[in-house]
DNA sequence: TGTACATCAGTGAACGCGCGTTCACTGATGTAC
DNA sequence: TGTACATCAGTGAACGCGCGTTCACTGATGTAC
């Protein structure tokens, strides 16, 4: 049970700071033990560096707190995808590549926070369905133009939902790159299974 | 909190009657909770109208409880799974696609149970590894009498793992078909999902 | 056939732990006058 | 410019709970003689 050394109290009027560093250190909680249950109220304050109680001045209870932190874990999957430029005139091919190769990298970085993100419960609050949704939204649009490229007539929402399926399964399957390397497990690795993914759906540039 | 009434006591020399009483009941547990965390050992004796004292007669401790709870759970799907026939003499893609239904089946009827049997740290555990690779090879046997049929060449390996982290992904997606039905969440329905599978991975019949 | 006894299949009370949550409080700091 | 005071940003002790685990035990039952 290490200790992190006491927090400097915020000064007057900027109160909302532990809001952010409570999120911030869920987040980190929530990475290393993927899963909402095994973060609790006194642990998050504890790695901020404050006391329990110090967490209701912010969140209703341990269940809202959590909420929120899964939220915030969503934002960064956000600001990790972001970072990909898919602007209406780059060729769409690449960014879905690139933009798979982004959301991989997060998922197995961190594979406990992105496990988090999925937790049952929380997906039925509206503000975790919306933030997913948005973040779906994104595939779908790049399969859109990549539709348009090819004449392609098929339902993007649903080869989007094609692709989320298998890329889910694949980071499930092959969550941590590392443990294949040196195991005795012979699957594939994430990349490999990745990089058949857009042939096998049709995502390829059609030559005509 | 229910209860359940008190068990009868076995008879002398049926003691390890209660050993698969307590697997059965956490079983249960599992596929309502769907987390090995949330079952606790006091849960499962109480489940089984039994002292938490008489688990540690046939268990070392909540953890050698749990490990073995998930093993008979992966029984329960090899079994959902024998039961679907698949002689050499059989067609192997009509056996693919009963296969499949029978594991989707299993996932979608009892989520929290198959959602456990993947559960990171157990995997670690031989008996549990070999257990799933057991399942698996059902799968690669599968996947090589369709490549023989239809002369394929590829990895057959390979290919099952495809398959497999593909029909992962969907139950993720669609875990709970009761949800997408009344939900506002347009996703499409597992069955749909499953059903483009054979086709985008090459696995149907090639006329020739 | 009767009885002493070892064994089996458990029970019940107790422990220390971390948890979520409540309550009364404290001390620094900005502000009104 | 000095001071009283309201407010802010927290703290600390305490609660009841369920947990895993240990320990000493109990009572039925099969078996040896």
């Amino acid at each position: 049970m290490s200790v992190t050394p006491p927090r400097e109290r915020s000064r007057r009027g900027e109160g909302d700071q532990l809001r952010d560093d409570l999120l911030a250190a869920a987040s980190d909680l929530l990475a290393e033990h993927g899963s909402v249950d095994k973060v609790s109220l006194r642990a998050v304050a504890n790695r901020t560096g404050v006391s329990p109680t110090a967490v209701y001045r912010h969140f209703e209870n341990h269940d809202e707190l959590m909420a929120e932190s899964v939220l915030w874990c969503w934002r960064e999957l956000d600001n990790a995808l972001s970072a990909v430029s898919d602007g209406p005139d780059e060729d769409p091919f690449e960014c879905f590549t690139k933009m798979g190769q982004a959301y991989m990298a997060f998922a197995l970085a961190e594979p406990g926070r992105y496990k988090v993100l999925f937790t049952r419960d929380l997906m039925e609050l509206n503000s975790v369905k919306e933030m997913g949704l948005q973040v779906f939204a994104r595939l779908v649009g790049l399969v859109d133009r990549m539709f348009a490229v090819n004449g392609d007539t098929r339902d993007s929402f649903f080869v989007a939902s094609q692709v989320h399926t298998w890329l889910h399964g694949i980071i499930e399957l092959c969550r941590d790159p590392r443990e294949v390397a040196d195991d005795n497990l012979p699957f594939p690795t994430a990349d490999e299974l990745l990089a058949h993914v857009p042939a096998a759906l049709g995502l390829e540039r059609v030559d005509s």
